[in-house]
DNA sequence: TCCAATTAGTTTTCAATCTGAACTATATGG
DNA sequence: CCATATAGTTCAGATTGAAAACTAATTGGA
């Protein structure tokens, strides 16, 4: 007998509910609406409505603030709105810096540092202990603000299990197999540390907290080019948890051979390295290189102009199998390719008009806002999301004073 | 205010409990377990599974079978089944054929008919009419067995707006924007019928009743190369409805124009026509030609082993990148990939190997085993799967003597 | 032969939780 | 200052599954 799904019980509906009305308090976002309003929008009763938030200020994650004042006549509701005194830490390893941020459950930003660190290569051991300074500081700075800290977010630029804490492969930092103890970080926070994908995080966070739409493919490109598959406002993972793979999808068939083993990858045109080599940028920190090929666009230098040129042709390439296979409509542009975006957008819808005419709408091809915090802010997302969609579970995890 | 998700009522429990009892019926198949045996395998309570299963016995889905004998003492259990006198028929209109299949809730197929119909360029309506006649056939076997129609599914060679049925755009049958009335092929079937389109409902044939995994790729090659992804055992379809488009994804960046405006699509190598042409094979019907082509290959012809040897190449390309982008563990191939599967498989296996090493396990990509049944299946199955997934739904829909 | 053991299925009682309606609380405006 | 309007609470009623006790049907051994 196969039992893929669990029965439904009769407190299965309250634990929906609550998720729901939490969740309705998150999207209505700065508008704080008041139990009312909620039951309005939600379709439940005022009564369940009132029931439940009860339930949900007495677990701190929301809070009344006050009296909101709607209508021209009658009493005033509470206005409600998520604690800002309930925050997750989001954390960032990458090829050159450590990034943490302190981001309360509204989704603001609360605290934000960041260090460069030359990670490659790099003992895992080592990497954390030093993201650890920095998660102190993450922590000392809610403590001043009186924020409790329900749990963390770490991205990594590679393959994770997330069940194991294992990184399965990080090619760029070196790391294979690495087994990580995220929850040494954040020391009795109730939720944990999860970890993640970096591009995975960015889209989340390009998501909840960007200019996201419910569909869409974001593409980072950091050291290696990577992918974000949001589909119907979830991340898209595939079955082995690593879908997204923008950067080893086969843009010409008689191409270089790539680290992944492959051949012809659109990494092997559109990575960090790929370009700077073929834009004859000289070697240094990655900060001095993005420069130096900046000012050589500027000047329009042929070489550099060509090679940000065949970087956005082969990601046009990508992008329009990409939008065939799974019927992309939007793409957001994070990373390099955010700060190429200008010089490199006209080679790219170019390539897409050509490889895919009419599919892709101009307007949907955007690049990111969020600039270097919106990994952290998927990171810590998640497990922001997370409570949002199971606040029975926090419920009854802890309480926290 | 934002209301993406319906509230929780205490009724909705009994809902999705009817549909996880209706579901383990299903799947137990054969088994035809008892309501202990149910208990047990959905977490229910006794109580609880006679009370749903009365409901279910009521209404017509499930009937029960008579004693079943499992341990050595004890009562015997009542053995029940998803009714045998409940069907769907599914019909398929393809560019060179029409066929329609009896389906009876537990899968099985009970009539099964299908002609030659050279339908490109026809209008819509001649099509209608023409699958008008074998509809009634599958009527009349229908009544001749005494199973009750529930309702239809038809499947088309195009993209589809299920809610509207229209046929956006089937480029082989050179149909765009038709409107269809699939409704009037079964008239009084109380689930009406169900348009959809060929390579998805294939797909979904594969996964419920062939050998199909929770994820695969399903690779269809009919006179256009389409595909059928499915993710966690359901179709994704995408935002707009035309995922798969795996018959458009670029594989050759210089390669030649498409009929869909694109350049270097797979379409353009691995297509029935493009086969046929790089192969040397004249002209005639799709099955004279596709005897022809088979004969070449036998005696090893040249120009033909070279020409499905490339197909197979190009489908590896398409295929690694697809594995890459969305995480896809494995494939089956229908249509003419199946029936030139064992001259195609080793250049496909020998491209993946070198596109993307070590990503798809040789042992699955595998060939369709449902013949041409596959799609009369799935475009059935589909309505049958949405009975089992909303019972309470169907209960209130009709209950037919 | 017949009863203890065993398993299937039903009945009964209870708790959870929503709806709906009545009720209380608090504001505005004429 | 009261009619009106809106927010929020209280309480009875309905639905539903859990738990436990009960009835039903069968086997095997005394």
């Amino acid at each position: 007998m196969n039992e893929a799904t669990a029965p439904g019980r009769v407190g299965d509906v309250r634990r929906r509910n609550l998720s729901l009305v939490l969740d309705s308090i998150a999207r209505t976002g700065d508008a704080k609406p008041s139990r009312a309003q909620l039951a309005a929008g939600t379709g439940l009763t005022k009564a369940a409505v009132s029931s439940l938030v009860a339930d949900l200020v007495e677990s701190g994650l929301v809070s009344e603030v006050g009296l909101y004042r709607d209508g021209e006549r009658g009493r005033p509701g509470q206005g409600l709105e998520l604690s800002s005194h309930r925050g997750v830490i989001g954390m960032e390893i990458n090829v050159d810096y450590l990034a943490v941020g302190l981001v309360d459950l509204g989704g603001n930003l609360r605290f934000h540092s960041a260090v460069e660190s030359r990670n490659r290569g790099l003992a895992p051991a080592k990497v954390m202990e030093r993201l650890g300074g920095l998660a102190a500081e993450a922590k000392a700075a809610a403590a001043a603000e009186n924020i409790a800290i329900l749990g963390g977010g770490l991205a990594v630029p590679g393959l994770v299990d997330q069940q194991r804490n294992v990184v399965l492969s990080a090619p760029n930092l070196h790391w294979e197999n690495e087994q990580l103890n995220p929850r040494s970080l954040l020391e009795g926070a109730p939720l944990g540390v999860r970890l993640s994908n970096e591009a995975n995080s960015a889209a989340l966070g390009e998501l909840w907290y960007g200019g996201g739409q419910a569909d869409f493919l974001y593409v980072s490109g950091e050291v290696g080019v990577g992918g974000g598959v949001i589909i119907g406002s979830e991340l898209y993972t595939g079955p082995g948890g690593s879908a997204g793979e923008l950067g080893h999808i086969v843009v010409h068939p008689e191409g270089p051979a790539c680290s992944c083993g492959g051949a012809g990858c659109l990494e092997t045109f559109a990575g960090q390295e790929a370009i700077f080599e073929a834009a004859g940028t000289p070697d240094g920190t990655l900060g001095e290189r993005t420069e130096l090929l900046l000012t050589a666009l500027r000047r329009k230098d042929p070489r550099a102009t060509q090679a940000v040129h065949d970087a956005g042709r082969y990601l046009g390439v990508a992008l329009a199998s990409s939008a065939r296979l799974m019927d992309i409509e939007a793409v957001v542009l994070g990373g390099h390719f955010a700060v190429l975006g200008e010089w490199l957008r006209p080679a790219l819808l170019g390539s897409l008009e050509r490889y895919a005419p009419g599919l892709l709408d101009p307007a949907n091809l955007t690049v990111s806002g969020l600039e270097h915090s919106g990994t952290l802010l998927g990171a810590a997302g998640q497990v922001i999301r997370s409570v949002i969609e199971s606040p029975f579970e926090f419920l009854l995890a802890g309480k926290l004073a």
